[in-house]
DNA sequence: GCGGTACGATACGCCGCCGTAGCGAAGTGC
DNA sequence: GCACTTCGCTACGGCGGCGTATCGTACCGC
């Protein structure tokens, strides 16, 4: 019944169960005591693996704040802004993604480590927004100047807001209008 | 030197450090103990007051998070707009007050006491940008069928995500964006 | 100066979590 | 079947926070 030892089995178990807590209690509201219950695995083994509870909640993280977002390549702007806004819709109506997210971000501001840690992802969780934006410009949809990490901010930040700040479900109609908005003023004239 | 007992003079140095340590940090990192070491008051009298911690924090929270925000009305748009998000502007880059609605906002989702708190904040300060904007509307400024809560999402989300999701300083080149942003894709055409 | 009140100080038992140590069980390769 | 590794279990001392109980004290109005 038991994996085969001599390779590590009880990792996948640990990261398992310090993504769930990290979902449901928030990036600081995880203890190690609480990982090795819900794991099944002892407090020695989390210790045997990770040197720190920071250590172990960073690799964590990456399981429940997947930031990854999908990149389209449309030829339409409208249609590209569609598909991304929709891709990250669904991550912010996902309460866990939310709770990891917006905790990391909250904790942040008080840890430098963690600071870099939730600027890593949110940098990747930005680069296809980016993508297109460029390509946009280039292919003269945008304005040749635009200051694109302005725009990125213009662009999402309805959505995160709705969802992480005010705390109300983004439905399709709202990030239709975010869609609509964000070509709106982007677009000169 | 003592101030006049008979009154409660105790009260206010205990909300203040409460409110200050809700600003360093955040909601979920104030205790009892922290408030009474930096009050100066015992922590019994602090239990004399309140009869816990949640409450004594729902109190002190108004210190720190304090949702006020001017209240323009000019007879223009922008102009007010302008005013609006220059009040919010100050408060978003105030590290203590993110720290608190920041905290609060995490914290809302895993404790319903305190989501409604948060959306309480949350509707006292959207209540000036309503008001200029069905003013606007009823000026004929704005088209008559605009969903307002949407609006106000539109408008201030890229600000909020500005500075407390992403994490960087609101300056006034990205305020400035945000008010013709806002106007862009809020009237016609 | 006598009750009454607001308060500070100290101490209590309880709990959850910290990080570590020591042990035995189970399965591996050789 | 022996050496080795992974792992679970139990127990440890320490810490910080919880909420309460018990004092002593300073100051008020009367």
């Amino acid at each position: 019944m038991r994996a085969d030892p001599r390779v590590i089995r009880s990792k996948a178990s640990i990261i398992e169960a310090c993504a769930a807590l990290i979902a449901e209690e928030g990036f600081s509201g995880v203890s190690i005591e609480a990982v090795a219950n819900r794991s099944g695995a002892a407090k020695t083994t989390i210790y045997r693996h990770w040197p720190s509870r920071e250590a172990l909640l960073a690799e964590a993280f990456g399981v429940c704040a997947d930031a990854a977002l999908p990149s389209p390549d449309t030829g339409s702007l409208r249609e590209d802004l569609r598909v991304i806004l929709g891709g990250l819709t669904l991550k912010l109506n996902d309460a866990g993604w939310c709770s990891a997210i917006g905790s990391l971000a909250d904790a942040a501001g008080r840890d430098a480590e963690l600071e870099r840690l939730h600027q890593a992802t949110l940098s990747e969780g930005r680069r296809p927004l980016t993508a297109i934006l460029h390509r946009a410009v280039a292919r003269g949809d945008l304005p040749a100047g635009l200051d694109v990490e302005d725009a990125v901010a213009l662009i999402v930040g309805p959505l995160f807001y709705r969802a992480m700040i005010a705390r109300q479900p983004v439905d399709e109609g709202f990030v239709a209008r975010a869609v609509d908005a964000a070509l709106a003023e982007l677009r000169p004239g």
